[in-house]
Formats: C-alpha cells, structure tokens, sequence
DNA sequence: GCGACGATGTGACAGACGCAACATCGACAA
DNA sequence: TTGTCGATGTTGCGTCTGTCACATCGTCGC
C-alpha cells in the first residue's frame, strides 16, 4: 500500500522504514478535476502537498487581472511548504491542469516532522536551495533573452520533465494552452504561438492540442540560449 | 567582543548564548575593498557569508557579458548558503560594492551546526522561502511592470533597507551607480536614468551621486504598482 | 448536422525600450 | 593647469512585442 511516487518526494528522504510509513498513513488523499483551483493566492494555508498523478499550475495575477505562471508541477513534485517556513497566506494560485491526485499533509504533523528528522530538515533545505536557483535563473531568461528564446527553453524544461521519447521525436503533453504556455514565459499568447509556428516551420517540432512533438531538441537548445 | 550587527543574521537564531559564542569565534573576518570580487559564478564555494559592514552585489552574467544584479545586501545580511544546500558551483558573482566587512564560516562547522541545532534549520528554511517569496514577486515584475515601474520599487526597496530619514526626506546611499542600479531592475542605463530623471522633475526626489534622496515616497509607491 | 464556444493561427499597428552616439561633469593624477 | 577616465544626461533610430482585430478549426451538446 506504499505509493511509489509519493515515497520519491523530497519529505521522505532519509526516513526510515517504520518512519516513512507512518508519514504516508499521516498523508490524506485529494482528488480534483481538470480546472478546478486547490487555493487562492492570499488564502490562509495550512497544507502542504505532493502530486501523486496530474499537473498542477501555480500563478500569481496581478491588480488589472493578468496572470503569470511560476510552475507546472507533475508526480512527485511538492508544493505549499512556503506558508509553513515563513508564515503567512498563499502567495500563488493552485489550479488542476489535468485531472489531479494529491495527497497532502497538515503544517501541525510537518513541524514535529521537521524538528524530529534532520533529514527531512536538511532535504527540504535541498529543495528550497534548488528551486531558489531555478527561480534565479528565470529572472536571468526574463532580462536577456527574446520571446522565442524563453519559449524554447520552456519547451525543453517541459521535455525533460514530462516528455516520452518516441520514434518520431519526444512527445511532450504538457497538458498546456498556448495561453497558459505564454503565461509561464511571461509573453503574450500570440507572439508565444508565432514563435512556435516558426519552430513548427523549421521543422524542429510539431504542434499538438496541448502538447509538442520535439523532432530537433538540439537545435531548440541551441535557439534557447 | 561579540558583534551585533553579526548576532543579528538568520544564523544565529534560537542558539543558546553559549552556543552563539562559540559560532562566532569560528567565523573568520575578513576585509575586502570597493570593486573586490569575493567568488565569481562557477566558483566551488565551500564558505557562508554574513556582511557586519559596508554593502555586496550578488550578480549573474549572460553568455554575452551582460549583467544582471540578484540583490544587494548590507549589514546582517547573509549569502553564500545555496553551494551548501544544493551543492554546485557558485550560482553567482559576490562584489564588493563599498569597502566590506564580512564574517565567514566553512560549510565544514555549518554541516554539523545545522544537525545539532534544529532551530538554526528552521532558521535557515525561513531565510529561504522569504528569499523565495522575493524572488518570485520579482519575476511578476518584471512580467508586469515597465521600467520606470520597476525602478520605482527597487527605489523603495532600498530605501527601505539603506534609507535614513532626515528633515527634507529620506537620504538613500544605495552605493550604486546607474549602471548597476539598471542591471538590478533588468533594463538599460539610459532608460533608468530617463525614469530617475522623470522622478526628479516631477519633485518626487532629488538625485545624488550614487544615491537618492526621496521627497515624496507615496507617489513612488503609487508609480511602482 | 448545427450552433456555440474555446483554442489556435495571422496580420496591422503603435509603443516601450535597447542601442549607438554624443555632450557634460567631476574626481584624480601628472 | 591639463589630461584622463568613469559617471551621468540626452537624443534619434530600429526592433521586439503587446494589443486589437479577424479567420479558422475542433469539440461538444443538442
């Protein structure tokens, strides 16, 4: 009754077995359907969260209503620890892109967790230090590259975390709107589907509703810094 | 003989008095002049940093050489952590932007300093999700916002952080100058100096060598959002 | 099949901003 | 003083990209 996926997440390194166990039992399972929302940006939170099947969003809007989309999150992934480490509402948006299985846990079970296991203390660490890095680095895509330079990179990130290789190319469902693709590289859904046309036109990829086939990850790459 | 300024950072929090005694003798002091780089990008940085004096940048550079400002960090102010959580090169440049006094501690004691002391983790886990928190604000800005908008609310920031409030507004000697106080917002020098400019004429602060001295904060405040 | 609606493709236009190109100014050394 | 150099102020041009405006297409309910 383990959940494989579940135990991959970075809350169970360096548990032990019994440990591991009790945690999951710990856990409740979720399940929401395509497009509904999880939490509001602002909401008090007390929960946090791993996907155990599905993708979620997570965006922030601004005062006139535009979005802008932080990550897209797929099995294994966690999120909703921020309100626990430094306390106070949500500062984004959880939709269900796909339908969603969660299993979440409670902030008051995650401080005893923490405070007992230096292992998970220091893996959560870990995975603050990384996504800190990754975050750094967009910030460095938002000021230096163009439109279909961030898009291209989006589509790798996307390939490696959701992609399946095929004969044809890596087909990748990111389970997408060109819309929401263009609020994840922070542009405008035309110029994010000009620029795929153009890929698309070179023939490094193939459009699909909510999804790319890569033909030439090495020429996206290539374009992508 | 302890240091205040240093007693303040993250890292000390929660220690038992003795226990902080005996941190702070293990951080080696050390001096570096205006325009010293500490550790270049791609650096192996076994070292933490807390700032007693004077004021760092922490910067990342395109392929192209072009420069791109993360923060710039004063007194109690600490650095230098992520090479420890997340292991790997320096993920950006320390230069001295004044004359700087900082306090350093090898990853070597802060290993077992974190293992023994659950409240300097959480310590450090707060550090993190707030610079997180930040850093995400700051993508939406730059998603969001035009450059004058972003030079507003960098202007707060600093003012915030460097600012002292005397009889004819609030004197901020950020120490940057144009150039760098663009790379921090992510835009050119002359579009930033045609926003500082603009917010001069408009009687909103009046512009100093490598400072500022705001007149009207809530009109800035109202610019920047 | 038909209408409705969301997602996707494309073009025209204007505005923001990067870039190149100077002029000015102040500090500092010779 | 004079020359140098870095910082600052200001202009014009070209371009990227957002906005508006439509056409097309696919899916779904009826």
């Amino acid at each position: 009754m383990t959940d494989p996926v579940l135990r991959q997440a970075p809350l169970f390194t360096g548990l032990e077995e019994q440990a591991a166990d009790i945690l999951e039992k710990s856990m409740t399972p979720l399940s929401l359907r395509r497009g509904d929302i999880l939490f509001n940006e602002g909401d008090i939170g007390n929960q946090l969260y791993v996907v155990t099947d599905g993708k979620v969003k997570l965006g922030r809007s601004s005062v006139d209503g535009r979005e802008n989309l932080l990550a897209l999150l797929g099995p294994g992934q966690m999120f909703g620890e921020l309100s626990f480490f430094d306390p106070g509402p949500r500062s984004a948006t959880a939709t269900a892109v796909t339908d969603l299985e969660l299993a979440a846990l409670g902030h008051d079970v995650l401080g005893p967790l923490v405070e007992d296991h230096t292992g998970v203390a220091l893996a959560f660490l870990h995975q603050l230090a990384e996504r800190l890095r990754r975050t750094n680095e967009v910030v460095g895509d938002l000021v230096f590259s163009d439109v279909p330079g961030r898009v291209a990179k989006a589509l790798i990130v996307l390939a490696e975390r959701f992609g399946r290789t095929a004969d044809d190319g890596v087909h990748v469902s990111h389970d997408l709107t060109q819309e929401e693709l263009a609020q994840l590289v922070g542009a405008s859904r035309e110029t994010v589907n000009k620029a795929l046309a153009d890929f698309a036109s070179r023939g490094w990829l193939r459009l699909e509703p909510r999804g790319v086939v890569v033909y030439d990850l090495e020429r996206l790459q290539r374009r992508a810094r």
